[in-house]
DNA sequence: GCGTCCAGGTCTACC
DNA sequence: GGTAGACCTGGACGC
């Protein structure tokens, strides 16, 4: 069975998956050289389902571990779509762009679609699990959270845990079988507020509220500061924030400072002709040497 | 082998 | 509102 989805025009498919560490966490699994991201989805079945996703001439393929009906299919076209960023319009953002030499390779490779989790509650767990620790870490606290809480497809592989489900685990858990540290206490109170439905992440998606109080609200999660709010407002599509970190930091003193390290309002300032599309066009600049320049639109 | 440092920060107490 | 210190883990590094 193969379900295909028709992307925008000059959608890239590898910008798009590669647009930062995403697609190395579980339960997504990206393998570059045939330039596939497995993925196991919930889609609210009795069995969560793998799908292989591809880019083809003109189309995402979809490849699920077996033969579903249309209910499930419609909830992977939906998870796919929104985890590809598929329906973002980038028309501003691109003629921004445009208008600068330095940053119109953007458009013209269609890069700028950052990937995410079929849902915010994923995205912030993840994101609590990066911050103050090295990459290879946060690797580990996302395999154990997968492979000890979430719900096996039919191959064998697991899904991202519900809130239900790391609700129903202790904080020694998350000490001890997460790794997760001083993060546990955190990620408990997180999975139980976001469990028993006295805070809705989704509903971030569509909020209505300017950035700031926003940005506010997610920062009254534990564990949640400036770097990782920001990061989240950019997954729910809004960039108006940096969110710098060391890594950032590093990467914009070597690509716009010549290798001086730079103050934050440096930093700030040289993005802030960028107005709303600010964070967008920080990322991009200093990610474009993740993929080769001939890497274009497709 | 052992000790130290620090990485894709955040929280709290204190001033 | 600004800042110092504490906080888990695990890999890198120097000795």
């Amino acid at each position: 069975m193969r379900i295909s989805i028709r992307p925008p025009q000059n959608f890239n498919f590898k910008r798009t998956v590669l647009s930062h560490g995403w697609c190395a966490l579980m339960p997504f699994e990206f393998d570059q050289q045939t330039w596939t991201l497995d993925r196991v989805l919930e889609t609210n079945s009795s069995v969560p389902v793998t799908v292989r996703i591809r880019n083809k001439k003109r189309a995402i393929e979809i490849e699920p571990d077996r033969t579903v009906g249309a209910r499930v299919t419609a909830a992977i076209e939906r998870d796919v779509r929104h985890m590809l960023r598929l329906d973002d319009d980038l028309a501003s953002f691109y003629d921004a762009m445009s208008a600068e030499p330095e940053f119109s390779w953007i458009p013209q490779q269609g890069a700028g679609r950052l990937l995410r989790s079929p849902t915010v509650f994923e995205d912030l767990v993840k994101m609590m699990c990066t911050t103050n620790c090295s990459w290879a870490l946060t690797e580990t606290m996302t395999k154990n959270l997968v492979k000890n809480l979430g719900r096996a497809a039919r191959d064998g592989r697991k899904a991202f845990p519900t809130p239900a489900a790391m609700a129903g685990v202790s904080e020694k858990f998350y000490r001890d079988e997460v790794r997760s540290g001083y993060r546990a206490p955190y990620l408990k109170e997180l999975a139980d507020r976001v469990a028993s439905g006295s805070l809705e992440v989704e509903t971030w998606l569509a909020s209505e509220l300017p950035t700031t109080e926003l940005k506010k609200q997610m920062k009254e999660v534990k564990g949640i500061g400036d770097y990782a709010a920001e990061n989240l407002l950019r997954l729910v599509g809004r960039y108006d924030g940096l969110a710098l970190d060391s890594w950032t930091r590093g990467k914009f003193a070597a690509v716009r400072n010549r290798g001086r390290a730079a103050s934050d309002k440096k930093i700030g300032r040289y993005y802030s002709r960028f107005s709303s599309w600010r964070g967008l066009a920080f990322w991009c600049d200093l990610t474009r040497d993740w993929l080769e320049e001939s890497c274009g639109a497709e």
